[in-house]
DNA sequence: ATAGGGCCAATTGTCCAACCAATCAACATG
DNA sequence: CATGTTGATTGGTTGGACAATTGGCCCTAT
C-alpha cells in the first residue's frame, strides 16, 4: 500500500477548460443561481472557441442539472435555483449499469430517512409543519390513486428532509427516490387492497407529523425507520 | 395542495433521444459496464443523426461517470466498470452555486460514516478488514505527509463503505469527501503539530478496525462518530 | 529470432459555415 | 385597445474539414 506521487497526464480538451473558468466564475460571484449566461454565440467569442465546443460544455452543466437552456430571444442558459432532478439522470445510469442496485437505494433511504425524521424534529419551523399537515390533508382525499398519492408522498418527504435543513440530505434522497420511481409505481399499482393501504400510510404519515410537531425526536426517528421498512414490505420489495 | 395530471411539453432534443436509446440498450443488456461503443461516426449514421447530436450525447455521458473517452484506433468512448467520480463533477458545481453547504457536506458524512461502520462490522469479510489493516499500516509511516495520509484517509474509509456493502452509499459517501477535498487538504496543512496529528488519527482508525474486527458494531459507529467530529474539529470547520 | 523505429489506419477533438426552429419584443393594424 | 405580423436573437442540427492521438503493422538492424 504505497502512494506514488504521479498524477495522470490528460490532454485538456477545450469544453473542460470552458468549464472550469466557468465553475471560477461561480465561486468569484461573477455568475449565480439564476442568472442567465451569455449567448453560446458570444461565449464562443469571449473563450476564442468554437460554438460547439461551448455547445459541449453548457450540455454537460445540463446534465449536472446545473443550468437549464431554453432557445428564444432574451432566453439562453440559465443557471438554476433549485437542483431538483440534478441527480436524477446520473443514478438513473448508475442503476441501469448495475453499479448500484435497487436494494442499496432502499437501505440507503432506511439510513437517511429516519435521519431526517430525527433532526426535523429539533430543527421544524412551524411553517415546515404546516406544509407537513398540508399534505396529509390532501392525503386524505379517498378519490386520490396510487399515482397521485406516490407524489404526495413524495412531497411529504421532501419537505421532512427539508426541515432537517441539510441541503445534501435534500438532494440524494430525493435523487434516491426518483431514480426507483417507476418500480415504486408498478409496485403500488399492483397492491391487492388499495384503499386500506392508502389510509395505512396516511395514517402512518400522520404520526411522523406528530411526534415532529411535538419535538419527539426518538419517536419520529423510529416510526419512520418502521414506515420505510414496512412500505418497502408492502410492495415486495 | 393538489395534484393536476398534467406534465409540462418539452420538445426533446435528439442528444436526448440518444441517450434514452443507449439507457434502454443498457437496461436491456445489448451493452454493459466495460463495453466499449460504436464510433462517433457509426452512432451517427445508426441514430441517423449528425455526429455532433451523437456527441453531445457522449459528452453528457461522460459527465455522469457513465463512459469514458479516449482518442485514437481501437478507444474510443467505453462505459466505466466503476463509477468512482460519477459524483465529483456535480457536487463542485453544486457547491459553487451554494446549492448545497460545506457544513451539510460534513454532517452528511457524520451520519453516514458511522452507519458504514456499523454495517461493516455486520458485513465485512476477512479480505475487507486485511485490507484496512493494510491501510494503517502505510498511515504508520512517519515519513507521510498531509497530501499522501489524506489520500491514504480517503482510501481508509472507501474500504469501510464498501465492506459495508451498500453501493449507493459508497458512491455519495466518496462523492461528498472528494467535492470538499481540496478545503481539507488547506485545512490539513494548517495544522499546528502534523505529527501529533497524524498519530492521533491512525489510533482511531486502528480502534475502528479493530472493533469491526471483532464484529462490535456499536463501539465501531460510536468511534467512527467520535472520530469524524473530532477531525472536522481539528482542522476547523 | 527479436527488439526497435517508423508508417498507417482508425478514432476522437476541434472548428467552421450554414440553415432550421423557437421565442419574444416591438411594431403595425384593425 | 386588442390582435396579428415581423424581425432579431437564441439554441438545435447538419455536413464537412483538418488536427491530434492511439494502437497495430511491417520492416529493418542487431
Amino acid at each position: 500500500m504505497s502512494v506514488t506521487p504521479f498524477r495522470p497526464i490528460q490532454g485538456r480538451r477545450i469544453f473542460e477548460e470552458i468549464l472550469d473558468q466557468l465553475e471560477q466564475a461561480i465561486l468569484d460571484g461573477h455568475i449565480s443561481a439564476g442568472d442567465r449566461l451569455p449567448s453560446e454565440r458570444q461565449l464562443a467569442e469571449q473563450f476564442n472557441a468554437s460554438r460547439t465546443s461551448v455547445r459541449e460544455a453548457v450540455r454537460v452543466l445540463e446534465a449536472l442539472g446545473v443550468a437549464k437552456v431554453k432557445p428564444g430571444a432574451e432566453n439562453g442558459a440559465v443557471l438554476v435555483e433549485k437542483p431538483d432532478d440534478a441527480l436524477r439522470l446520473l443514478l438513473r445510469f448508475q442503476l441501469a449499469l448495475r453499479h448500484i442496485s435497487i436494494a442499496s437505494v432502499i437501505e440507503f433511504r432506511t439510513v437517511l430517512e429516519p435521519w431526517s425524521a430525527r433532526a426535523a424534529s429539533e430543527r421544524a419551523t412551524d411553517d415546515a409543519i404546516s406544509r407537513m399537515q398540508a399534505v396529509l390533508v390532501a392525503m386524505g382525499n379517498p378519490i386520490v390513486g396510487p399515482a397521485e398519492f406516490h407524489q404526495l408522498d413524495a412531497t411529504f418527504h421532501i419537505e421532512i428532509a427539508r426541515a432537517a435543513q441539510n441541503d445534501l440530505v435534500v438532494l440524494v434522497l430525493d435523487g434516491a427516490r426518483t431514480s426507483i420511481e417507476r418500480i415504486m409505481l408498478d409496485a403500488l399499482s399492483r397492491v391487492p387492497d388499495w384503499p386500506a393501504t392508502r389510509v395505512r400510510i396516511r395514517d402512518e404519515h400522520a404520526q411522523i407529523v406528530n411526534a415532529i410537531a411535538k419535538r419527539r425526536a426518538e419517536d419520529a426517528e423510529t416510526l419512520m425507520k418502521r414506515h420505510i421498512r414496512s412500505f418497502y414490505d408492502e410492495i415486495g420489495l
